[in-house]
DNA sequence: TATTGTTATACTCTATAACTATA
DNA sequence: TATAGTTATAGAGTATAACAATA
């Protein structure tokens, strides 16, 4: 423990304001924060239907794809079939969806909005909008092009290079 | 039961790729994918040595604000000052850093790196720089300043007007 | 044999409340 | 009274393994 204590370099910072260093150049960094930032303000926004991002998600594929299987809605949304269950589970618990027997595998579930689930999305539609409305305001129409333009390219990263 | 299936679109999808809707183009579903797939490229960049994001985060302030308290390592990264505990409890037990007494205020303790803890950051740096010319590459130099000037104002979202 | 949904489980991250020792 | 660190706890998100029913 003593050992643990020597060679450290005592010089003290005492304001308040840390030096982030190299973090606010890091691409990562600032994506992770701009992220928690935007899905604070979809939380915020949706407040009055207590939908977070993830389930509005899943209605939406829903609504776009009736019948589909829970793990192809899970796969859409890089989300594992383990984990996709507990997700439809509230969903359709809150009357937003049905699971149904599929028509040709008798394995899966064909999920479907109900009538409740279609109205719910309309108006989280809206909301959505007010949402995204902010987020261009503030980036500008170019600026949000820009922007998904980019982040699409970094979803598709080239895996690291193996060592040699 | 049988109510909640009246009214329900049975138009069937039975491609294996999903219509993913709006999705592909609001901000925030985006902004998600790119960061999970940026965290998983600098993870599996650093599993030589087995460091996570947050756990970079905090060496490098540590480094950049020798002797300063957990409480301001938190704040500056926005992690919850009871939820730093264990983060610097884990850095602390790898022999990274360690709490020593603050110089004022016997409430506090004052982070310092290790000389191993530099050692560690020092070779990290190096990994993260090669995670981050991959993440360059991909974009480009000019995409790379762009996005980090839209993320940067993204993070600083206006509170949504609370309603009158 | 492989796949779909499921359960169980574990780990990380996040959030809140309450305690202690100091200020 | 307020603050720094801590503990306990609970809710999300994510990951793996194993099982039943079905393909």
């Amino acid at each position: 423990m003593t050992e643990a204590l020597q060679n450290i370099d005592r010089t003290e910072t005492e304001t308040d304001e840390l030096d982030l260093g190299p973090l606010p150049g890091l691409i990562g960094y600032v994506l992770r924060r701009a992220q928690l930032s935007v899905f604070k303000d979809f939380i915020d926004t949706c407040a009055e239907v207590n939908i977070r991002p993830v389930i509005y998600s899943i209605l939406t594929i829903i609504e776009h794809n009736p019948g589909a299987r829970q793990g192809a809605v899970g796969a859409a949304l890089g989300i594992k079939r383990s984990n996709v269950v507990s997700l439809i589970n509230e969903i359709e618990q809150r009357g937003l969806a049905v699971r149904t027997p599929h028509e040709t595998d008798r394995r899966s579930h064909a999920l479907h909005l109900t009538a409740e689930g279609k109205r719910l999305l309309a108006h989280l539609d809206g909301l959505v909008r007010t949402h995204e409305r902010r987020l261009i305001d503030a980036v500008g129409k170019d600026g949000r092009d820009r922007l998904i333009e980019m982040l699409d390219i970094i979803q598709n990263l080239p895996e690291p290079e193996t060592k040699a």
